[in-house]
DNA sequence: CGTCTGGTTGATCTAGATCAACAGGAGTGG
DNA sequence: CCACTCCTGTTGATCTAGATCAACCAGACG
C-alpha cells in the first residue's frame, strides 16, 4: 500500500473513486473509516428489511446484493442488483423514513457499514456529500423507470436478454476463444424474479433462446454465440 | 386576494405550500416570479421531449400531465400520472442531462416555466431547496419502485384496480347518494397504457369487473358499487 | 354528410402460469 | 460410507390471461 493507513481503511478502498465519498476530504473520510465496519457477509445476509428505520448506510466493496419489494400481497419481488462501488441504504436515512425496500446478499461480498449520525454529520459539513447522493438517486430513478417502461412493453424473452446484456456489462469477459461470456451470479430463481416470470418459464425461455442459437447455458455459464442477434432480440424483435 | 401583488404571482398559488418553493422567501418568491411564464395548455401539448435539455423546471398549477418514456424499440409506456402542485423536469436540470422521459398534458391544464438559469441560481442560493429536490426525488422512486413490483408480481385486473384506487385519491369524490365516484380525466387508451395492456383487453377487464359487481363504468364515470372488494381484489385476489 | 378517433366485441392465437413429476447435487446424520 | 432430505432446475401436460386482428358502432368535427 502506497501509504502508512492500515489496509482496510477508505483511502485504500478499491471503489474509492465510484463512491460518494469520492467528495470528501483526507480528514472527513477519516470519520468515516473511525465509523464504519467492515465485514464480509455470505449469501443469505440481510443488510436491512423492509420497513426498518435506517441505522446507516451500506457500501458495498465486492459482491452483489439484491434488492426487493415486497408488494401489498406479500409477495416478493427483486427489483434491483447493486454491485460493488454502490452504496445502499441512503434513501430511507436522508429522508428520515423506513426503508421501502430489503436488501439481501447475494454473492459472498464485503460490505462496510456508516452509522447514521456519521453520516448526517457528514452530510452537514460537506454540501457536495449531498449533492453526490442526489446524483446516485437519479441514477436509480433513470435505471428503474427503464426497467419499468420495459416491464410494461416488452416480452419475457426480450427482457432476460436485456438482463442478460446487463450482467455481460457487469461480470461479463472474454473466454478462450475471445467469446462472450458471463458466469450468473445468481440462480435461476433470482433470474426468474427479476424480470417477473415463473422459474418454469425461464427454463423454457432458455431452451428456447439456446434452440435459436442465440446464447449458449451451460449450468452458471453463459456464452455468447451470435451477440448480433442478441442485440437484436433484445430490444427488435417480435 | 390578500396583498398587493398580482393574482398570478407565486404567493398567491395555490399550489405554493405543496411545491418545492415552499421553502423560499418571499424575495426569492419574487425572484421565480419575475421569471416564471404562465400558460394555459390543451392536451397533447409538450412540455419536453426524451432526449432534449433541461430548459427550465415546469410548475403543474392545475390539470394532469403524463410522463412518457420510449423503450428501446420505439413505443411508449405511460409510466406516472404528474398533477397540480408538482414540479417536473428538475432531475435533466439538476443531473445536467438530458431529459429522459417526454411530459405530454393530458387535459387541460395551467403550467409555468421557469427558466433553467433562475433555479441554478436560487439553488445556489437556498440549500433548503436542493434538499426539497432530494425528497420530491425520494418520493417519486418509491412510486416508480412500487409501481414496478407491481407490474413484476400483479395481475392486470389488480394493477387496474389499484390505479384506479390511486385515481380516486387524486380526483376521485362522493356523488349525491355518497357512493364513492371518479370522472376518469384520461381516455381508454392512456388507463391501458399506464397498466400496460392493450386497449382491447382493458375492455374486457372493465367488462369483467363490472360483472362481478365491483365497479360500475359509464362512459368516464366510475362507481365504486363495492369498495371492499376492490380493495380486496387489488390486493389479495388471483 | 363523410371522416376520424375512441371504444367495444368476436374469433383466434400464444405467451406464460400452474401443477406435478423427476433428476442431480449438496448437506446431514447414522 | 450410505441413506435421507432438501433444494435447484428441467420437463410434460394443461389451462388461462392477454395479444392480435378485424369488424363494427357511436360521437365529434370539418
Amino acid at each position: 500500500m502506497s501509504d502508512d493507513k492500515p489496509i482496510h481503511s477508505c483511502a485504500n478502498c478499491p471503489s474509492r473513486r465510484t463512491t460518494e465519498w469520492q467528495v470528501l476530504s483526507d480528514s472527513e473520510l477519516e470519520l468515516v473509516d473511525q465509523a464504519k465496519r467492515m465485514r464480509p457477509l455470505e449469501p443469505g445476509a440481510i443488510l436491512f428489511h423492509q420497513g426498518d428505520d435506517a441505522e446507516g448506510v451500506y457500501c458495498i466493496q465486492s459482491g452483489l446484493v439484491g434488492i426487493r419489494r415486497l408488494n401489498v400481497r406479500g409477495d416478493s419481488a427483486l427489483i434491483r442488483l447493486s454491485s460493488s462501488g454502490t452504496t445502499l441504504g441512503y434513501r430511507a436515512l436522508l429522508s428520515k423514513s423506513p426503508h421501502r425496500n430489503s436488501a439481501e446478499v447475494l454473492t459472498p461480498s464485503v460490505v462496510c457499514t456508516i452509522e447514521r449520525s456519521r453520516v448526517t454529520r457528514l452530510l452537514g459539513e460537506n454540501p457536495r456529500l449531498g449533492e453526490r447522493f442526489l446524483q446516485h438517486c437519479f441514477t436509480d430513478m433513470d435505471e428503474t423507470e427503464t426497467d419499468y417502461a420495459h416491464s410494461l412493453t416488452l416480452h419475457k424473452k426480450a427482457r432476460f436478454l436485456h438482463l442478460l446484456l446487463v450482467l455481460y456489462e457487469r461480470v461479463g469477459h472474454r473466454d478462450g476463444t475471445n467469446n462472450f461470456v458471463i458466469d450468473l451470479p445468481i440462480s435461476r430463481i433470482e433470474l426468474a424474479s427479476l424480470i417477473g416470470v415463473q422459474p418454469a418459464s425461464l427454463s423454457r425461455l432458455i431452451r428456447d433462446i439456446q434452440a435459436e442459437g442465440l446464447l449458449h447455458f451451460n449450468s452458471r455459464r453463459v456464452r455468447f454465440t451470435n451477440m448480433d442477434a442478441v442485440l437484436h432480440a433484445a430490444g427488435l424483435e417480435h
